[in-house]
DNA sequence: CGATCGGTTGAGAGAGATCAACGCAGGTGG
DNA sequence: CCACCTGCGTTGATCTCTCTCAACCGATCG
């Protein structure tokens, strides 16, 4: 089945998605990105900045440790963020789409690494420069401080799922997030692309492979879900509902 | 159960506590809270907006889904931040001391209730007032940026532990967490305080308050811990840190 | 065609939850 | 002063959900 809009953005003829051809202005992501909290001229200055990028699945934009230099935008595809301990533990803090920004380190070093998990196409801003325009900004800083306090938020909710409930509630809860996000930038597929392994899954939900495997074979047969190529379909949003527990 | 003993007191700007006497310059946990990144103009202005107020133990601060009409910085004591679900399943936030900031919601409406463990004075600052100060502040709002970027941090270190920890290992950090936590507000003593109850940490580490009673009682038996009243004595950090897992 | 990767499924084990009893301190009221 | 209650904490016995270990499948790829 030719499924509709394939991933996050348009992929019209036009290649108008991104911030690839167009300017700011025409971007795509640009009214549920940051940007949107910048008038014209603001943007403009911004545009200065960009230095477009592209990443092929699998590469790294950056690295736990690593020392911060850039912010981004993510215009096109997904990146999974994650931590790494010294005895091999993972953990996914999150994974991230079009229109989300990422780069904010505390000290100038990341603390987690982002890899893309498909084609991704995002704008670069050198972190000084970047720094600089957000110290003439205001309104920039104020939308920055604005999606960090709504992060500490989804961080907190996350925290309560990761303390205090089932594998079932967990994986249920995993998907209605991840519906309502694609539905937030635009997406109202009933299809749900899960462009992240089970183990990244397992990763941020705090479960084992299996486990996950298993809930989501549990899903299928009790005809919540329906496998389809590269993600599910939720058939029964409700009941999922139901299972997640608020 | 939702019965609060004692609701926030109208505490009147006349009454000798809070931090009363002195002024904000001259204010003990002034440079370790947000109020350290301002000048003495921008601190005098800030002071002006400041209603000292005192909780007596077990009162609440603020309520989940309370409307939020102020800002409040912890000069002494210790409160609990907490979150309900319909449920009853509770999950404790984390717990704010001397220094704290405290009261950023994200549309107007706490997600979580405060509720103080001990005697508690803080600075209460009306939100629209302290609005329009970070609007003439960049600083201030840096301060916040800063602080929220440090606390989600903080909140990602802490998934991390609740999903791939051990109860062992959750007590261990907690009690390292709290031990640093203390030595940075100037608090050196090897005893640490423990104002909250054992269904606190529970609720904050993921476990049951018998898991963690038995934890606490291993550790004492293997002479990692030395009970004292209202908290315990840190026998063997070194030991600790190692059960933590780095 | 073997190798690797991602995913699924089964059997058994174990860490922590649950259920239950009890101790102790503080408060309250007779 | 004692009886009673309540809140907090501890400890024991048992259960269960999830992890661990292991085998296997299909797709992809050099």
């Amino acid at each position: 089945m030719a499924s509709t809009p394939d991933r996050l953005s348009g992929a019209g003829p036009s290649c108008a998605h991104g911030r690839q051809s167009g300017s700011c202005a025409e971007c795509t992501v640009r009214l549920i990105s940051v940007c949107g909290a910048l008038s014209l001229d603001e943007l403009t200055a911004l545009e200065r900045l960009n230095q477009p990028l592209v990443l092929p699945p699998r590469a790294t934009l950056f690295g736990q440790d690593d020392r911060a230099t850039a912010v981004y935008n993510v215009t096109k595809g997904a990146l999974r963020l994650s931590r790494l301990l010294p005895d091999g533990r993972r953990h996914v803090l999150g994974f991230v789409f079009s229109g989300d920004f990422l780069g904010l380190a505390l000290d100038d070093h990341f603390t987690m690494s982002a890899e893309a998990l498909t084609h991704v196409q995002a704008c670069r801003f050198d972190l000084k420069a970047f720094r600089s325009l957000t110290g003439a900004m205001p309104s920039l800083l104020g939308a920055l401080h604005a999606r960090t306090s709504h992060e500490l938020s989804l961080a907190q909710d996350h925290m309560l799922l990761l303390g205090r409930r089932t594998a079932e509630e967990r994986v249920a809860s995993f998907l209605l997030g991840l519906r309502e996000r694609y539905r937030r930038n635009g997406l109202t597929s009933a299809t749900l692309e899960l462009p992240m392994t089970r183990q990244d899954i397992a990763d941020h939900l705090g479960l084992t492979i299996e486990t996950v495997s298993r809930t989501f074979a549990r899903f299928t047969r009790e005809r919540l879900l329906l496998d389809v190529p590269s993600g599910v379909r939720v058939l029964a949003a409700d009941r999922l509902e139901r299972l997640a527990g608020c």
